[in-house]
DNA sequence: AATGTAGTCAACCGCTGGCGG
DNA sequence: TCCGCCAGCGGTTGACTACAT
């Protein structure tokens, strides 16, 4: 079964852990402790490295691994976390009881930065996307909301969408999106619809119209009123999911806020976290029926309103 | 049914920092 | 202060699996 195993120049065997190895590693732990791991493998009879058992005992072994999906809460923990933390997978997995750094790493890697990404929020800054990859979203965006179908479109309903929280800093987002790709040289140089960029400066007063609040944000990025490092952002007395609030102005992946890292015993609520329910709204790629209407109808409002 | 591709995750590798001599 | 040892951490790899063609 499964492959053979292999063996370092030493003789010391690497590779998946058999039953066997497991059911010593166990026993001997369970009787003494794991001790200095060094010196475990000769004591326990196992032909590996120390580190090699220390990883398999916390990262599988141990009693107290909890197995098995994580649950929306862990999820937004993690995010949470990571927004604050960076890539810190031994912190981030102390807050979460069962979970070990490891599989929350692998995690972030495979679901919640795609997650993230159909989000429009960049997963190393937590800050909206502007970039080229964005770009590459819209169309995505655009054509689901056009694959429904014409939903007769509404100027109340597309009102009634200025008082919902979620669209609101949707509609932040996109409008960042479109000052990226009107106002900035070097965007405008690689953006790929070219001329079409025009039209967009249209598309962002229309969006300018639709959501004021947000406009005054984007017409000051660096933000009196958005305190841009301290994530104690109110859209208007809203809370606001901090990557978008912080709008604009993406920090480079080596400029997470300098964590004084007993932000350990902050507590969850303290004034850095976010209202993640606010979060699952945002969801580009698992919205429902609903939230394609929206996008359409605002869609749509702007093309109208916009050539009217 | 066979093959290709993408996703997942256990395990490894190399680096860093703490600690004792 | 320097040096070596060690545990822990984060990044990366690659075997395995699931799904698509």
């Amino acid at each position: 079964m499964g492959r053979p195993p292999c063996y370092d120049e030493m003789g010391v065997k690497k590779g998946p852990w058999t039953p066997e190895e497991d059911k010593k590693l166990v026993e001997y732990i369970q009787r003494h402790g794991h001790g200095s791991w060094r010196n475990l493998p000769k004591n326990a009879g196992l032909n590996r490295c120390g580190k090699s058992c220390r990883l398999r005992w916390t990262n599988y072994l141990r009693p107290d691994v909890k197995r098995g999906k994580f649950s929306e809460d862990e999820e937004q923990i993690i995010i949470h976390l990571h927004s604050i933390l960076g890539n810190k997978w031994s912190t981030i997995s102390r807050r979460l009881p069962g979970r070990t750094d490891n599989e929350i790493k692998n995690y972030w890697n495979t679901h919640l930065k795609k997650k993230l990404l159909l989000m429009g929020v960049d997963p190393v800054t937590h800050a909206p996307r502007t970039d080229l990859d964005l770009l590459a979203l819209l169309p995505v965006l655009l054509a689901a909301a056009t694959g429904l179908g014409n939903l007769g479109s509404s100027r109340n309903h597309v009102r009634g969408l200025q008082s919902d929280p979620v669209h609101l800093v949707r509609l932040g987002v996109l409008q960042t999106l479109i000052q990226a790709m009107t106002s900035s040289p070097s965007n405008a140089a690689m953006n790929p619809l070219g001329s079409a960029s025009l039209g967009f400066a249209q598309l962002n007063q229309q969006l300018v119209g639709l959501a004021p609040d947000l406009s005054a944000v984007a017409a000051n990025p660096s933000g009196s009123s958005f305190q841009t490092g301290t994530k104690t952002e109110s859209c208007s007395g809203i809370a606001v999911p901090v990557a978008f609030s912080s709008c604009a102005v993406p920090a480079s992946p080596s400029t997470h806020p300098p964590i004084s890292i007993p932000q350990e015993s902050a507590p969850m609520d303290s004034p850095a976290s976010i209202p993640f329910e606010d979060w699952h709204g945002l969801s580009l790629g698992e919205s429902n029926a609903d939230d394609m209407i929206c996008w359409k109808d605002i869609i749509d409002q702007i093309c109208w309103t916009g050539q009217s």
